[in-house]
DNA sequence: ATTATTTATAAGGTATACCATAAAATTTCT
DNA sequence: AGAAATTTTATGGTATACCTTATAAATAAT
């Protein structure tokens, strides 16, 4: 029973929005992989009939433990890919993630394994995101969105939430990737743009964006806690 | 309009079963394939509509210039990622066919010339085919298929034909790869087996399996000619 | 509690790529 | 030339994965 590129894409979209192993909305889901609310409904009733997902109607999805093996073996596949296509092959960062959902798909587990071989079983894809390993167990970094911080503190850039393209070229040109360092410095009410000092110079970031960065305090500014619930 | 990988699986075939641009039968193409003569024929009207082929009834389906060259894409695509996998992921080789099958439909352009790159920009793939450039353009290697050598003589195996998984897994074990040296040394009457010696072993070979090794004359029994038509 | 919004379901359709069966056309063999 | 085999076309059907429009049900907001 091969499963198909699209099954994976949707098992692999509902990890990546739970947060915490929260329920995700249908609605957020056929947005996501980029369908019609009516198509992602009729692909989570195939996916619940072969005991990947459990759906909660009105209240959304969520993984089974099955599901969640197999959304995080695929994001293995894909996290592999992208530092290959990164450390080996120089495809610029922004490019990356796409690519390497396309070569996901058409990778087997012994290719999987081989890979991860070849580059020496790394921990991290170049986006900031923990490689799940083999047998789908993960261990998540800590972070919070940017825009979920609201005091004046310094923060190092983790990870990238869904890097597609053209976020990531945005990105790229003003070198805000994962380890960098960003002093908060202003947050523009009415959901208006958010202010970072980065090597001196002064960046700012619509909402949509500053949520898809997750950061942490530095060091130098440790005790501080996240605004939102 | 991307090309889909079925589009690129009969493109691919019908440039592997053309002998020097001679036209192929759809019923033959099919078999390659893994589809009933009227699924082929259904899919060659479809290629033919975009240009990509010309299909003369009762006598076979062409390649277009066009349908050549994106049929040779598709084949340095994969013979790329054969070389990627028996060299540096240690795949074994009789499993990189089938594996490198499922990656060529994956990769742009962009990851194509960049694996390229990466690789050295190699000629040969590992089951012994030349890789295409860029562009399309392929300089093929002169052999002849095993099965058409009537007399005793050495060769030297040049390329594998259709290198999937059960065959090569056959040929593995024996050892028999591209610049291996083999003895030719009985052709059994009614297309019985071939035996050739190769370290001092007896081999014999079935004619399946001696039609797709094809090998060249070793210097030292020069002017040997295939006796086949 | 009623309205408004969101979510789910129902009905009818599209495209790709496959299938089997049967009839018609052409080529090949004797 | 006629029979046999191959090839093509026609017809009707399957599965996946999408679509739109419209209705029904449940939740959230007033």
């Amino acid at each position: 029973m091969p499963e198909s590129e699209s099954r994976e894409m949707y098992l692999k979209s509902i990890y990546e929005l739970s947060d915490q192993g929260e329920r995700v909305a249908v609605s957020q889901l056929a947005k996501r992989v980029g369908v019609s609310p009516v198509s992602a409904t009729e692909m989570v009733k195939r996916l619940e009939a072969q005991g990947l997902i459990v759906h909660t109607p009105y209240k959304g999805v969520e993984l089974t433990e099955q599901g969640q093996q197999r959304a995080l073996i695929v994001i293995r596949r894909q996290r592999l890919w992208s530092r290959f296509l990164t450390d080996h092959l120089n495809i610029p960062w922004s490019q990356v993630y796409d690519m390497s959902c396309r070569l996901e798909h058409a990778t087997d587990k012994t290719a999987t394994e081989a890979l991860a071989e070849f580059l020496g079983h790394p921990t991290t894809c170049p986006h900031g995101h923990p490689i799940p390993d083999a047998e789908g167990g993960i261990q998540e970094i800590p972070a919070f969105p940017l825009n979920e911080i609201s005091c004046e503190i310094e923060v190092e850039v983790i990870r990238i939430e869904q890097p597609e393209l053209t976020l990531c070229e945005f990105l790229e040109e003003r070198a805000i990737l994962p380890g960098t360092i960003l002093k908060i410095i202003d947050e523009a009410p009415f959901n208006g743009p958010y202010t970072v000092v980065l090597n001196d110079k002064e960046v700012a970031l619509g909402r949509e964006i500053s949520a898809r960065i997750f950061v942490h305090p530095t060091a130098s500014s440790e005790d501080a806690v996240p605004s939102g619930g």
